[in-house]
RNA sequence: GGGGGCAUAGCUCAGUUGGUUAGAGCGCACGCUUCACAUGCGUGAGGUCACAGGUUCAAGUCCUGUUGUCCCCACCA
């Protein structure tokens, strides 16, 4: 076989891995009755969409968690798929088309949807090949889309089940309307920000009087569809005008001044316009006074019929023109800057108007309840479980929902009218015919449902409810969906009351939480700003699995987190330190016969130390993992690859290695490629591709190490007193090199150790890691290491001291400061132990492990103690 | 108005059911042509864990309050 490169280079193989585990098959799921199903269902992109650092980190652990399942030995199942994104792919083929100079009513329902489907064929799969770059190991033989059959059918089953219920209605009520997109939104899809704008005030005459009533707006085109002034009961000011009439200024219209609880007697005048047809809470005020809802706004955001001669203007220049208007009748009073919340569409960015229309609603009251219990009783659990708090906040406060779209890139609402009786008639399938009179004139609805709407149906849709089929018996529940927090009311909260009403289940068992991408000073990552950084380009530059590994180490579940190019750097740094050490192993196992396994390997006590750790690591990986601490899995796997195998072991290993004894050399070399390869595997899940393809050279390998075993703690091999003993060496090593620095000994200088230890054999058997590793000429043990004289430094450890003869490098002075300095450390860490102990409550109270190992380091300081006096004593 | 987050080393952040001397990366200082790796190796400096109380044998961690900061929702005629 071909050696590795001796550079860690991506770009040489990512690709070849990929498709490799494609033509393999490797992410196909199975129905497997032998084995435990782990499903999880990608949140699926929009096809307008292009990969944004969010997708990455979304996906990145959505893969690490699927990996690391099947190498578990589940039968795993990620379902990809695409969304239609009825809003935002129907406003790009808009304006793509305005580009063309036609228009989509010009085109005619049947033509723009071609366009669509089309458009959809031509870059729907974009963000697909995208994902792929990712090293997302989801099954692409099963992706699905919103709009396909299968999800279609849902959609339609789902409608129809509520219909059926009531508890889809169709009513008149105040809606977000986008006068651009021209379509209703939910109240989820509004964006609000403060704008400065400003308040006018009007008066409004008093029928038969002379008196007036200010009232203040933000909207003066508004005025058009006044219907009454409020002010409030126990506003003094007021009260003898409630119940008179007031002539509509530029209309004519009569109006009521009515008594209303909801005007605030502090804000403004106290006196309020209401327009029941263009504000929500004038709509309430509305119902309640009975008073006509007059609506003057066309679709297109100008003024319609009912604004007489300011018919046919944009909403904009109605209200200049009203404001003209006002102020040459003298009825304009004031105008005042004033910053106020204003919405706007999600997509366009358009001032959102709110109107009353007719629109299709959900009633949401019956389905936020179970949903909101499914969490309460654990069924469903958040991680972090705080975002619990914000799945309710958000359910307790619900309000209908807005369903009906005026678009035609969706499912179109599977309700028709009857032109000749009326009737409205609800169908799974097409109808022809009315049901009830037996009519052919028949027109459906018009109106498309909201994208969210099928997107809610995700987890069994795309498994093939409403049917029972293998793969919806066998893979739902899922059993963790991964997504932002920024998704949880548009889908997270959507998916549970869908899934719990449709299919009795909650449609995941787990919700992994996790925070947004932002870019070096905090912000969030944007197209209008131009901070947004492509993680492709990053692909291209640093390799998949440096990305993948910058998006989740020293992160917390949930939080935020800045993305630097810093980051990427030292996640590469890593995985070339794995590529080299991988290197080093095989260099090394060049023409040797590798023993396969542990069995039958004398073990060294480096070996006993590294497989100790190996094992501590193992357990604590898939512990984190388990619990989806993928930040804190990931920085246990570099300490040990890094600190305890890279800079210990493998340092550790090459007087074996570069040794005579050709016995140790085989046995060291089977330790080395055992660590290396659970390491390996240890690591897959989060750089699958560099691990798949060192695994590739591994001599003893078997198959593909994505579909390898997962490695396992296994107790026979923790090695625990062994391990710590060995800490003795490392702490021995550690001593000597700091004891050279701090004379400015150069490294490369061999010293003459002599030990004062009890620990003789310890430290004989690994002598020649010692002598490599520390820097030494030759380990003399001594009886009493006062007597090498005065040119020596000292250090003392917990299993040794250590005399350095060290001639005219060193300098008494410094020395005695250096050995006191010492001794104060040691004796506050005795006075720290001791005081502890001390407190009779802490030895009564405190766990009895505890309490022991105060003793035990107490007792190792004052040994310790001992041992630098001495040394003090014999250099002065 | 309601809800939530954050405040730990110069910077960016971890800190896993409260339990050794609070960690990492980057940066910084000193040293290193050590035969896997300078995308590296060694050694080190650097922290009143925002503040004030409380609970506890024990608090970065739990509770209360304060300050600062960010986010979400509602309201804003």
């Amino acid at each position: 076989m071909k050696d590795m490169q001796t550079t860690y280079d991506p770009r040489e193989f990512e690709d070849r891995i990929y498709a490799n585990w494609m033509k393999k098959g490797c992410f196909k799921a199975k129905i497997d009755p032998a084995k435990v199903p782990f499903t999880v269902m990608m949140p699926p992109p929009n096809i307008t969409g292009r990969l944004h650092m969010g997708h990455a980190m979304d996906e990145t652990m959505q893969d690490i968690v699927i990996r690391f399942k099947r190498m578990q030995g589940y039968s795993v199942l990620w379902q990809p798929g695409t969304d239609h994104a009825s809003l935002a792919t129907e406003h790009k083929i808009v304006e793509k088309m305005r580009e063309e100079g036609i228009t989509k009513e010009e085109l005619g329902r049947e033509e723009f949807l071609k366009r669509a489907w089309e458009w959809k064929e031509q870059y729907g799969g974009a963000i697909v090949e995208q994902l792929k770059k990712l090293g997302s190991s989801c099954d692409w033989s099963r992706l699905a889309f919103t709009m396909d059959e299968r999800c279609s059918r849902a959609v339609r089953e789902a409608f129809f089940r509520l219909y059926e219920k009531g508890l889809i209605y169709r009513g008149s009520r105040i809606i977000n309307w986008c006068p651009d997109c021209k379509t209703a939104l939910s109240d989820e899809e509004v964006i609000y920000s403060e704008d400065a704008g400003y308040f006018w005030y009007f008066k409004y005459p008093v029928e038969g009087s002379e008196e007036f009533i200010t009232i203040a707006t933000t909207r003066p085109e508004t005025m058009l569809g006044d219907t009454a002034v409020a002010v409030h009961p126990a506003d003094k000011r007021y009260s003898h005008l409630v119940g008179k009439t007031l002539i509509l200024p530029l209309v004519g219209r009569k109006i009521p001044v009515v008594a209303d609880d909801y005007v605030d007697p502090e804000f403004g005048t106290g006196a309020v316009k209401i327009t029941p047809a263009h504000d929500p809470n004038d709509f309430n005020v509305g119902l309640r006074h009975n008073l006509p809802m007059i609506r003057i706004m066309a679709d297109d955001g100008t003024i319609n019929e009912q604004g007489g001669e300011f018919a046919g203007l944009d909403r904009y220049a109605a209200r200049e023109r009203i404001v003209q208007e006002m102020d040459k009748r003298k009825l304009l009073v004031k105008i005042e800057p004033h910053k106020h919340n204003v919405g706007h569409c999600h997509r366009c960015n358009a001032t959102i108007e709110p109107i009353v229309s007719k629109q299709w609603f959900v009633k949401m009251a019956p389905l936020a309840k179970p949903a909101i219990d499914a969490v309460a009783k654990n069924k469903t659990k958040f991680t972090p479980d705080r975002f619990a708090k914000i799945y309710y906040n958000w359910l307790e406060n619900i309000r209908d929902w807005c369903i009906s779209r005026q678009l035609w890139w969706g499912h179109r609402i599977p309700v028709w009218y009857c032109d000749d009786c009326g009737a409205m008639t609800c169908a799974k399938e097409d109808i022809t015919a009315c049901p009830k009179c037996g009519s052919v004139h028949l027109h459906q609805d018009e109106d498309c449902l909201d994208t969210w709407f099928s997107s809610a149906l995700w987890p069994f849709s795309t498994l093939g409810w409403p049917e029972e089929t293998p793969e919806f018996k066998y893979f739902y529940p899922t059993d963790v969906l991964v997504t932002g927090y920024d998704i949880i009311p548009f889908w997270v909260m959507r998916m549970m009351f869908s899934g719990i009403r449709y299919t009795g289940k909650v449609p995941f068992r787990d919700v992994l939480i996790h925070g947004l991408v932002r870019d070096e000073l905090g912000r969030k990552m944007s197209k209008s700003l131009g901070n947004g950084i492509d993680p492709l380009d990053i692909i291209e530059r640093y390799g998949a699995d440096s990305l993948r590994l910058s998006l989740i180490t020293g992160v917390a579940p949930g939080n935020d987190t800045r993305f630097t190019e810093g980051k990427v750097e030292s996640s590469r740094n890593f995985i070339n330190k794995i590529w080299n050490a991988s290197r080093f192993v095989l260099m090394n196992a060049k023409g040797v016969d590798v023993p396969k396994d542990l069995t039958g390997i004398k073990f060294a006590p480096a070996d006993r130390w590294i497989i100790s750790r190996l094992m501590a690591t193992i357990r604590e990986v898939t512990v984190a993992l388990e619990k989806y601490d993928l930040g804190i899995a990931a920085d246990k796997l570099t300490s040990f690859a890094w600190d305890d195998f890279c800079d210990w072991y493998i340092e550790l290993s090459k007087s074996a290695l570069y040794g005579d004894d050709l016995e140790k050399k085989r046995a060291t070399l089977g330790v080395l490629m055992f660590v290396l390869t659970s390491l390996l595997k240890l690591l897959h899940p989060f750089a699958p591709f560099v691990t798949e393809e060192i695994y590739g050279y591994l001599p003893n390998r078997e198959g593909m190490i994505i579909d390898a075993d997962y490695p396992r703690y296994n107790s026979k091999l923790a090695y625990k007193s062994e391990a710590k003993a060995f800490e003795g060496v490392i702490e021995l090593i550690k001593a000597v090199r700091a004891m050279k620095v701090s004379v400015n000994c150069p490294p490369s200088k061999k010293v003459h150790l002599y030990l004062m230890t009890d620990a003789r054999r310890l430290f004989s058997v690994n002598k020649g890691a010692i002598l490599r590793l520390a820097g030494a000429s030759e380990i003399e043990f001594v009886e009493n290491g006062a007597e090498l004289g005065e040119k020596i430094v000292s250090q003392v450890t917990g299993a040794a001291q250590i005399f350095v003869p060290l001639g005219d490098l060193v300098n008494i002075e410094e020395e005695r400061a250096r050995l006191t300095k010492e001794l104060a450390r040691i004796e506050g860490e005795i006075a720290r132990a001791e005081g502890k102990l001390a407190n009779q409550n802490f030895v009564a109270k405190a766990p009895k492990k505890l309490v022991d190992d105060e003793y035990a380091k107490r007792d190792k300081y004052l040994e310790m103690k001992k041992k630098v006096e001495e040394q003090l004593k014999s250099i002065s």
